[in-house]
DNA sequence: ATTAACTCAGACAATGATGTCCGATATAGA
DNA sequence: TCTATATCGGACATCATTGTCTGAGTTAAT
C-alpha cells in the first residue's frame, strides 16, 4: 500500500543485491501496515504481508526489536525530508511554519499508529532522541520567529515544538477518528497551533 | 504508593469482605505502578507488587484485560472527580478553566503512564469512549465559553477538548521527562491552552 | 554460464505468559 | 466460636512467539 522511496538511505556495509533491497522494503511496508491495524503484530503476520517467510525476515532484521527501530527510522527521516521540502528557512516565521506544518500534517497521517507502539515500547527519552530529525527541521524556525516577535517568548522553544507536535497529532487523530473531516482537520490544526504560541493577547477584563 | 479511595464505589453484586477490598485495591495500586515503569507488566510482576499471589488477582479480575480496563476506569473517575471538585460551572469561563486544569493535570500525573498503554491496547474509538467521564467536566465549560465570547466559535467544542487534552497531556510529558520544571510547566500549559481556545488576534501585517 | 546472494519451506528448542485448579491455612464477621 | 470467604503456594496444561537452523531451489549480477 504504502509507497516511498524518497529517503537517501544510509549505504549499509555490504552491497545488497536488488533482490534482499525489495524484501526490506516490502517487509518495512508490512510492518507499517501490520502495526498500524494491531500494536502487537507478530513477526509472521508481517511476514505474511510482506509475502515472504518469516526466516526471511531474520535476516536482514537480527530481531523484532530492530525491525521496529528500522520502521521507526525509516518513517521519521521520510516526515523529516517532508519536513525540509518546505523550506522552513524562507519567508515569513508565520508563513513557513504554515508551510512545513502543512507538509508534515499530510505525511504523518500514514505513520500515525506508531506513535502508540513506540511510546508504549520505548522511553520518554528514548522516543525523544528519535524524534530529534523532525524536531531539527522546526526548531531553528520557532527561535526565528520568537527573534522576531511573532511568536511569544516568554516560554521555552521546546516547550513550543512539544506543543506543536501534539497539536499536530492531535489534528491527525481526530481526522482520522472521523470526529472531525480532513479539510477541516488541516484548518483547525494550522490555526490552533498558530495561536498557541503566537504571543497572547494583553488585553483582559 | 499511590492512596486514593475517594471514588464512590459502586455496589458490586456480592458484599465483599474487608480483606477482599484490600486485595482489590492493592492490586489496582500495585498495577498502576508496574504498567508505569513497564507498560507490558506480567500478571506476575503485578501481584509481586501487591504483595499478593498472582492467583489471587484472578479470583477478582477473570482476565488480564478485565484488570486493565479496571485500572483504566478507576483512573478516569479519580480524574473526573478530581475536576468536579473544581467546580466548572462556577466564574468566569477563562477562570473555571484556568482553575479546573490546574486540578486536572496535578491528579492527571499519576496516570501518565496509562496512555501510552491504553493507546496502544484500545481502539481510538474505545478510548474515546473511556474518557467521556472527564470530558463531560469540559464541555459544557468550553460551551459556556464559546457563548460568551471567551473562546473562539469558529471551531467545533471537540476539537477544542481534544487540544486542551493534548496539551495537558504535553505539559505533564514534558514535565516528567525533566525538561520543562513542574511549576513552569504548569504555568505553560495554562497559558497555552487559554492562547490555543482563545478567539485569534485580528490584526496581521 | 557461473557463482554468490537470496528466498523458501518447515522443523526445532526455548521461553514466557495466561488461565485453571488444588488442598491447606488464615481471617473477617455474625 | 463457628463458618463462609480469602489467601497462599504451587503445580499444571495451553498457547503464542521468538529466534535458529538446514537443505533445496531461485535469482541477480559479473
Amino acid at each position: 500500500m504504502t509507497k516511498k522511496r524518497t529517503t537517501a538511505e544510509a549505504p549499509a556495509r555490504k552491497r545488497r543485491r536488488a533482490d534482499a533491497e525489495r524484501s526490506v522494503a516490502a517487509v518495512l511496508d508490512a510492518a507499517l501496515d501490520a502495526l498500524a491495524s494491531d500494536p502487537d503484530s507478530s513477526m509472521s503476520e508481517i511476514a505474511r504481508r510482506a509475502g515472504v517467510v518469516r526466516a526471511t525476515i531474520y535476516v536482514h532484521f537480527p530481531t523484532r526489536e530492530a525491525l521496529l527501530d528500522a520502521v521507526m527510522e525509516r518513517s521519521v527521516a521520510d516526515v523529516a525530508e517532508a519536513m525540509r521540502g518546505a523550506e522552513p528557512q524562507r519567508g515569513e516565521p508565520v508563513e513557513a511554519l504554515e508551510r512545513v506544518l502543512r507538509a508534515t500534517w499530510r505525511e504523518l497521517a500514514r505513520f500515525h499508529a506508531l506513535l502508540a507502539i513506540n511510546t508504549a515500547r520505548l522511553s520518554a527519552e528514548e522516543l525523544r532522541r528519535r524524534h530529534v530529525p523532525m524536531l531539527d527541521q522546526l526548531q531553528p524556525l520557532v527561535k526565528r520567529g520568537q527573534k522576531q516577535g511573532a511568536f511569544r517568548n516568554d516560554l521555552p522553544v521546546a516547550w513550543h515544538l512539544a506543543v506543536i507536535r501534539a497539536i499536530v497529532h492531535t489534528a491527525s487523530h481526530e481526522s482520522q477518528g472521523g470526529r472531525i473531516p480532513e479539510s477541516e482537520a488541516e484548518a483547525a490544526m494550522l490555526s490552533t497551533a498558530l495561536s498557541a504560541i503566537s504571543p497572547p493577547q494583553p488585553r483582559n477584563s
